[in-house]
DNA sequence: TGTTCAATGTCGCAA
DNA sequence: TTGCGACGTTGAACA
């Protein structure tokens, strides 16, 4: 890894034209070739950047460039697509190069798949008297989060997002439609399961016949815990 | 700012848990605070972060953490929610500190706006004899990108994207169902516009009735440079 | 300040 | 490889 403090300016073409004016900046090269263009402030997304595979060329500026200051410029050329990358070096603060070898990689625990655990297993939190079908019910185009038949034996899809935004209605309401060809689960009910529900995509859901249930992750995994004692 | 390469681990608190085994890696420290780890390949993100607003606390490793080879202890903790990442150092292999000053920020071209400016000036991409009724034209559910008369005087909505994929489509489906439930518009064709569209889009476009287009930007733009130099 | 939508999104998984 | 959905999404525009 390199690491490089300058005085630079950047220009990036690919998907689309950016320019960076002449600042003090921080400038990374990584072992696999790829770059980072670091400001000192803002958050963890560079201002501009080049992402493997790619290659890196560092030249001394021609004297066309070098009439305006620049010292060198640097090229990186995405190799498999025009994206483009090319720096304008005035000034070098600070240069240095670190041998880091490979990173074990970070290990997540995460939310979303828990969620569908939990109400699996707390499967009422639908209604008294709901029974699971079962999770990951397969359809045609794709499966459905979470099956299950309520008191009166009445068949229901759930649709689980961690938010719950317009695209997870569209998402449940293709289910529900190819659902509803199956005379053997025909009259299918939709249900609409987030930690947040956007408040478009509840009116779009309540449109559409749709029931929204908010989850209380925090409480459905307390009573998880209960669980776990108990057994 | 300041750059530290040192063998570290790390662990994440906050939205999910997380944990990084020991490894020698990149830290930098932005001058609001926020703290980036990164790896020596990978993106552009990194293994690990805070962002502001946040604040960093440095200390020497506790006896019962300095048996186990840690020498410092770095906290960053989130100034408006329980966020956390700790980062353990073993061994320091550079250190440096560095005024960046204030950036002046990326200036970008070729993003949507610029398609839809672009499509309005040239209106005639539609095909022969179209009109623009107005961009941002404002409907319940959100503004349709483009609303247009073609030649014969019929209405056409227009949805614009960079990547064309099946969201674009459900989303000028649903205008287009709110359209043409006003007599005055009715009927109105949905035109699906975008630099590239995915098969998938244009297969569920097609099937919907809606007309699909691809936009050149390139040579877009530069109709709108021969118009800007003649006006 | 909160909400909505685009993004050079990136990332991971599965078909 | 491609499609698809989640993301500690981030970021910007707008109400």
């Amino acid at each position: 890894m390199r690491l490089l403090v300058a005085r630079c300016s950047a220009r990036y073409s690919g998907r689309l034209n950016a320019h960076l004016p002449l600042a003090t900046r921080l400038v990374v090269v990584k072992a696999d070739g790829s770059v980072l263009l670091h400001s000192d402030g803002g958050s963890y997304k560079p201002l501009n950047w080049m992402s493997p595979p790619c290659t890196l060329r560092t030249e001394d500026a021609a004297a066309e460039a070098a009439e305006r200051g620049v010292q060198q410029v640097w090229t990186v050329q995405h190799a498999k697509s025009d994206d483009r990358l090319v720096i304008e070096v005035h000034e070098v603060l600070h240069d240095s190069a670190h041998d880091l070898g490979v990173d074990p990689g970070l290990v997540k625990d995460g939310v979303e798949a828990h969620l569908q655990e939990l109400m699996a297993a707390q499967i009422d939190v639908l209604g008294p008297g709901h029974t699971l079908v079962r999770r990951e019910y397969p359809t045609a185009i794709g499966p459905v989060d979470i099956l299950a038949k309520d008191a009166a034996g009445a068949t229901v899809a759930v649709e689980i997002k961690r938010r719950g935004d317009i695209d997870g209605v569209e998402q449940l309401t293709r289910y529900l439609e190819l659902l509803n060809r199956d005379p053997l689960l025909s009259p299918v009910r939709g249900v609409f399961a987030a930690q947040e529900i956007k408040p478009q995509a509840r009116v779009l859901a309540t449109d559409r016949g749709i029931g929204c249930l908010v989850l209380d992750y925090d409480a459905m995994r307390g009573v998880d815990d209960v669980d776990s004692r108990l057994f």
